[in-house]
DNA sequence: TTTTAATTGCGAATGCTTTGTAATATGCAT
DNA sequence: ATGCATATTACAAAGCATTCGCAATTAAAA
């Protein structure tokens, strides 16, 4: 069984993380207000990327969607959230672990949209270990990169 | 000077390789329409990827902004165009050269949107080597991979 | 030329995302 | 604790890329 995946609600170690979450965003200067506790819970509580629906969905009647889109947006600019884009239009968010190698890739199934996590980056070696570690086929990726050019720096 | 990115109108070699295109389509049992050839040509005479919206407006009132979505779709179908998305939300199409190397990738820039066309693919060397092809700085990039998982092929 | 089916134009609709605004709630100072 | 100033919210509406339905048109074959 894949322990990573495993989120006890209410382990002492969950909450303990949920709270420095909690600290962090209070020492920002932004105000902790009941939706974006919520949204913060519900983001740590995922191990794979979800989309401002979900998140929406998933908290139910505790917010209205324009705030978590707007609280997305904030967390993306403090830092608190890395914004994924799977290629369908839909905007993915994953909460960054302070410290942690943030830097990753998925692979989602076409079919299902299963998503899998790699924990490192294979830009080189691509489809053949890809395919090894995650069972997958017919790999395709897409890459692009993003800086600033000479006339612009 | 970089030779690549000239196209002479009504150069005899570009004339061909248009009418390669139109012949190609014709190949495929579809029809040949005044804006599927004004599509392609508008396609042939670009160097970078571009919009729906932008071959909407090049090609101004000689076909619907829907019949360049449609056309484009049918192109990308039956293996003329790829698609690109360079974050933004907003899809964009290259023509793919029949039997050349098509798989690419491009660095934008953050700023001024400027793109250039990686001729390799740099998947590894990343960074570096990158930065010292283009004259880009704090590059970044996104990377997801597609496929079938073990339970969907 | 006639026929037939693919394709277009036009308008409307969809779905994700953003924005305007009045009401509300937070954090701070008193 | 209480009141204040301001950030934040809910709600509604708008924006934007994209898709769809359908009648009118057009390309290709007979």
């Amino acid at each position: 069984m894949d322990t990573e995946n495993v989120h006890c609600c209410g382990s002492f170690s969950e909450r303990a993380n949920l709270d420095k979450w909690i600290e962090r965003l209070q020492s920002t200067g932004m105000k902790l207000t009941a939706p974006r506790q919520a949204i913060l819970e519900y983001l740590h509580n995922q191990s794979h990327p979800i989309t401002n629906r979900e998140i929406y969905n998933g908290i139910s009647n505790d917010c209205d969607l324009a705030s978590v889109y707007r609280s997305i947006s904030l967390f993306i600019k403090i830092g608190f959230v890395q914004q994924f884009d799977f290629g369908d239009g839909i905007a993915r968010f994953e909460l960054v672990e302070p410290g942690s190698h943030s830097h990753h890739h998925h692979i989602i199934c076409n079919v299902c949209s299963k998503v899998i996590e790699l924990d490192h980056c294979f830009p080189d070696s691509l489809s053949e270990t890809i395919a090894k570690h995650t069972g997958f086929t017919q790999i395709t990726h897409k890459l692009e990169f993003f800086g600033l050019c000479s006339n612009c720096k």
